[in-house]
DNA sequence: ATTCTCATGTAATTGGTTACATGATTGC
DNA sequence: GCAATCATGTAACCAATTACATGAGAAT
């Protein structure tokens, strides 16, 4: 059994996995990608890469640029293997916190009117997931049909993994509209038992 | 602007909309159903139900059964109100911790039979919580085609959103499935460039 | 007898965000 | 000159799980 990452250190090793980076940078790229399912603040990542350093999983080399004070973190051949151990085992973590489902969930006391409204509200989260990752897509300036096309065009799982966070948030708006829509054309007596 | 409910506060007050219950049995209702999307311990709990009864959101009327002490707390008017007035607010959290995505984000480094292991791992996880919800379900006796059906069936909310459940975690498992399926047939060029 | 369920609670630990503090460099 | 960005770090606070402690009643 390999020593325990904790979740930040997941996401630290894998981002150098990519180039040696600062922390400041490492917040950067985590903001921009595996934000939308494993975040990362800078009151972990400082730390966690001291920490990662004294276990000797990452190296640091002071780079200033100029006069502004600056560290760049990068694996070491322990890390990598950390790194490979981890990826290798079969995932664990896998939570949800989803204020629009648990609204929903209870809906029950509202007037059917309020009903659909917090089924629409639910829609809207994800259609504004979509949209905030439909920016990044577009950011790196292609426009994929799939994610294997994505992973193609790319080289890279990131894109892969981004398409399935576009995909599955444009699911799940669509199901929000869908049921929304079908109660609103169930039978007036189904309507008015409040 | 109403007053902030913690998150745990939230699911209680849910929870109790329906019927008065003991800390035991609110956890057993959240285990059951919101946990899902909305987890929510003892450790939580319970001193979340005292300060809610301090808030005057919750009355606690002790309802020992035999010699095993018990107390059921239900909503006072102001709880009433103040659930409705969460309910009425636009749903903010939504976060996602999911280690099987986090696997496949970084899977670059890996050879091309461990890349599409790590997808279908994340299949799995994805699989394994359909059946915990298909299970559920079961236990409630009945099997419905749609979530409208669900709701119509059971007249609650909580059975559109096992549906909802269900059905978002077979797609994320079946694009999981697809995209494996594609990627093993991709050209042998593809194949080597490990 | 023993195990399971019902029942309440707390302490230790972990994980996390937010806000603050500081300061240099770059671009307008 | 000013704002944005690069850069590091910590303190306060909040949230959460896990494990522990305790004990009664029910079922086998």
């Amino acid at each position: 059994v390999s020593l325990e990452l904790s979740p930040t250190a997941k996401a630290i090793l894998g981002t150098l996995s990519f180039s040696p980076k600062s922390g400041y940078e490492i917040k950067a790229m985590v903001d921009r990608s595996t934000r939308f399912f494993w975040a990362a603040s800078y009151g972990q990542i400082y730390p966690e890469l001291k920490r990662l350093a004294e276990a000797g999983l990452v190296e640091g080399i002071d780079d200033p640029q100029g006069g502004r004070a600056r560290t760049v973190w990068s694996l070491t051949e322990e890390g990598r293997e950390a790194l490979h151990a981890w990826l290798s085992e079969p995932p664990a973590v896998f939570e949800i916190r989803h204020e629009g489902m648990l609204k929903v969930f209870f809906a029950d006391s509202l007037s059917p009117v309020e009903q659909i409204e917090r089924l629409r509200d639910m829609g809207a989260v994800h259609r504004r997931k979509v949209e905030a990752l439909r920016g990044i897509e577009a950011q790196v300036g292609h426009n994929p049909a799939n994610a294997v096309e994505a992973l193609e065009k790319t080289g890279s799982f990131t894109f892969l993994i981004l398409r399935y966070g576009i995909e599955s948030n444009e699911w799940a708006a669509e199901w929000c509209e869908r049921t929304a829509t079908a109660l609103e054309s169930r039978s007036p007596v189904a309507e008015r038992s409040r």
